[in-house]
DNA sequence: AATTCATGCTTCATCGATTGAGCAAGCCTG
DNA sequence: CAGGCTTGCTCAATCGATGAAGCATGAATT
């Protein structure tokens, strides 16, 4: 098709010939800054009509390479596949947009390989600033920016060496286990505990909210085996084996589950309707995550939805702030049953 | 912090100093073309250290500035907040990669004028091809990139301008609705037509599931009156408002909805919990479209699985081959009950 | 000894946009 | 009418990477 004219694309200099004027003018009438320039309103209408004509675009990698700044801002992210980091990356690129940078976004799989290499490839790009979302080792991927000069904020996984902004994962999951213990002592009479399955063991929010998760076992005044708190990873299938262990070695399952995350939730149910366990009744359910069909479910689950428009706003309040200190800013995520 | 020292990047003019040799031999080097350019093992070995110890990366704007080719490939996808999308863009990004190809995605929340807005960006950034996924105008976004000589590829929805990988969403739609149609005979023993709710009547997925709800009611000798067709739009509060006015003006509401996309489902499932109607039993539901928590909602569901895999393995089989005919590739969805 | 050839580099123009410096013409001002 | 100021532009260097062309050096061939 265009193999014949592959269709060179117009620029700045193109316009000069046919308006019969320099480069240098295009260029500053098309950026903007025609008036600085001092640049007649009679050449920049000029200009301006040609451009639209010719279908003008400038090359961003011309306009980066020379500029000192980029405008475009990264974000890397583990997953697309709950509504959590869907909401985030939606988020992300409107508030990107509404301040002109340019959001460019990776997913890392939760690979922790893949997020170096995709920070580093970012930064290749000369991004302005990278969001760093649920990494692993964000305190590498803060270093490699720092190199580079670029700076970094964690978002839903803190860092050291970087602002971070996270759910108060403690206080939800003690205000949640409450619930979930609650629920189980209306319907069931029983002051026994939960267990907490889904989530990694090492990551900063796993033990936030296993620590909440005790606590609120603590006042109701129940003791927490270790048995009963599985971080086996967020998989589902990872969430499902532990449920079947979990069968295979106890006589009475539990009436309550913490569930840590939606995307383990998915295991967990798929357990409890095809194993017939819970024939009886559906154990209530706690889940720190939220999904609208998860609230559907049934009225046996409490959900905490953490707060993304809050969250955000504090990433972008520290991007325009230009904030150096690496505090840890915590949004309350938000408790609820079915809404 | 680095206020200071604003942490100027190494170039390959920096290791070149530090070589000791020219600018040209680190790029061979570090490029991998040093063979073909002549440099010596030696001095190819003492760049790549050089490099690593200094932390250098290319700078890509500059690299691509003067390549003919970025090896940038751009997606704009409609919304990030359900799992068809969400695994597109996973997908895409994966086989991309895989093909040393950067992957820069964009959502555009539905709306025509951002679409337009970001295929031109993405001209700006010297995307090498672009996929246009659910777009509004795909002929639009064809004609805009058939202008910059770049290739574009629909999916979701077809164009007539470029190739499209769509699915087969008529067989799909048939083959749902006889589903849906032989639940409701069995379990109530009625031969009433289904509700068709949610999607664009514009646009040619929802046209062409229509056609398939259409012809699998005619198939079972079932009339299908026009008020039973309601193509509301996606949003959950659209298809609820459907369903909502349905019930207004029908003294008996139907034993089987067609539901077109989780979406809407979402919209749907809150109208029947919250209405108060279908007291007496859930309608059985056919959706178009796939959700693992959907899936669990009991076995009154149907789904029509989009084949992702097999979407993106025509897309990138189009992109390979370097087709050029706009032919529409038809990919069957998957149908099941819960799974 | 003269010529050819392979090897291992370096030089330099180039991609397109940006911007500091500079220049010419017109207009005031004293 | 000389000197200064404003207006409206153009020139040319620059950002960093790339690759065609060219230039030494030494080895091989005639």
């Amino acid at each position: 098709m265009n193999r014949t004219t592959p269709a060179k694309r117009t620029t700045i200099y193109d316009l000069a010939e046919l308006a019969g004027t320099s480069a240098s003018a295009v260029s500053a009438v098309l950026n903007g800054n025609w008036k600085k320039r001092r640049i007649s309103a009679k050449l920049a209408e000029r200009i301006t009509k040609l451009a639209e004509e010719q279908g003008y675009a400038v090359n961003m990698q011309a306009s980066v390479l020379r500029r000192e700044r980029s405008k475009i801002i990264g974000m890397i992210v583990p997953k697309y596949d709950n509504r959590y980091f869907g909401s985030i990356v939606e988020q992300f690129e409107v508030r990107a947009r509404e301040r002109g940078l340019f959001p460019i976004i990776t997913c890392t799989m939760r690979d922790p390989e893949l997020e170096v290499e995709a920070a580093r490839t970012m930064l290749s790009y000369q991004v302005d600033c990278l969001i760093a979302t649920g990494a692993t080792d964000p305190d590498r991927i803060a270093d490699l920016c720092a190199g580079a000069g670029v700076r970094t904020i964690n978002l839903d996984l803190p860092g050291a060496r970087a602002p971070s902004v996270i759910s108060d994962n403690y206080g939800g999951a003690l205000e949640l286990t409450r619930r979930v213990l609650a629920n189980c002592r209306r319907e069931y009479g029983v002051k026994a505990p939960l267990f907490f399955v889904g989530g990694r063991g090492t990551d900063h929010n796993t033990m936030e909210r296993v620590r909440g998760f005790r606590d609120a076992h603590a006042e109701a005044g129940i003791a927490v085996d270790e048995a009963m708190i599985q971080a086996c990873g967020y998989a589902p299938e990872k969430a499902e084996n532990a449920m079947r262990q979990l069968a295979a070695r106890t006589s009475t399952l539990p009436r309550g589950l913490f569930v840590n995350s939606t995307i383990s939730l998915e295991g967990v149910m798929r357990w409890i309707r095809y194993s017939g366990h819970y024939s009886d009744g559906m154990p209530h359910l706690g889940c720190f995550d939220w999904d609208p069909f998860v609230a559907m479910l049934g009225d046996h689950i409490e959900m905490a939805r953490q707060d993304v428009p809050k969250m955000l706003e504090a990433v972008f309040g520290i991007i325009d702030s230009g904030a150096g200190d690496f505090s840890v800013v915590e949004v309350p995520p938000i408790i609820g049953g079915v809404d």
